[in-house]
DNA sequence: GCGACAG
DNA sequence: ATCTTGTCGC
């Protein structure tokens, strides 16, 4: 795969978030993606596992038929962990291993499914905006935690959100994906709107909180990780 | 200064 | 993210 701007680890935080300023205005939250659960497009969901013992993070790409969820294609890489995990920079700990994976399929992703979030961040470049403008894809991040944002709260069903707010500006959805479950927490990355990186995450969930994308790319990097680093040697 | 803090 | 057994409920 090749890449609109390529990725370098930065030695300091300070530069990591510079880097973070210089690629967001090449952010696009329009609809030039895929139309949610449209026929014949494929999703991928990336999850990455890691051995902070062996300082060593496995990533996963899983690729599913929008439609059906039938699974079209996977990949994994492990790497050694290039950066450490800090509130707001979490793409430099995640990118080069999902980098990696994404570069090792052999379908080509209509849309990518991020753990984590998009638009809603600090600077407004979560790791699915990261993604998304590095390779040019549609993305968009699905969170298990609201981080820093408010929220009020959704209603109680499947379907239900509730805006989530940093001041008077919306970034991302709390989406009820299953009735009286916690809800997760949705940004729209790159080449989406809002409404449908909710609309996406809903198409891709099926009887279990997480879209079956994040579950399956889940399962598959925490065994690369067991493959890789045996629970001896 | 104190707490909060995606994975 | 990861460390970890049983347990309540459909």
């Amino acid at each position: 795969m090749r890449l609109l701007h390529p990725h370098t680890t930065p030695a300091t935080e300070a530069e990591a978030r510079a880097v973070q300023e210089r690629l967001r205005p090449h952010t696009l939250l329009d609809g030039s993606g895929p139309a949610p659960g449209a026929p014949g497009t494929v999703v991928v969901g990336v999850d990455v596992a890691y051995d902070d013992a062996r300082d060593t993070v496995a990533a996963a790409a899983v690729a599913l038929d929008a439609a059906t969820l039938a699974e079209v294609g996977h990949a994994t890489a492990v790497d050694r962990v290039a950066f450490p995990y800090v509130p707001g920079l979490l793409a430099f700990r995640e990118l080069p291993a999902v980098l990696a994976a994404l570069g090792r399929l052999t379908t080509t992703p209509d849309l990518v499914v991020c753990d984590g979030y998009g638009l809603a961040h600090p600077r407004r470049f979560g790791l699915a905006s990261h993604l998304g403008v590095l390779t040019g894809l549609p993305a968009i991040g699905v969170a298990k935690n609201p981080f820093t944002f408010r929220h009020p709260p959704p209603g109680p069903r499947r379907g239900d959100w509730a805006p989530l707010l940093d001041g008077d500006e919306e970034v991302g959805r709390a989406l009820r994906t299953r009735d009286g479950v916690k809800p997760v927490f949705v940004s729209p990355g790159h080449r989406t709107t809002l409404a449908d990186a909710c609309a996406h995450t809903l198409a891709l969930t099926r009887g279990y909180r997480l879209p079956e994308t994040t579950r399956l790319a889940d399962r598959l990097c925490r065994q690369a990780l067991r493959d890789a680093s045996p629970s001896d040697g």
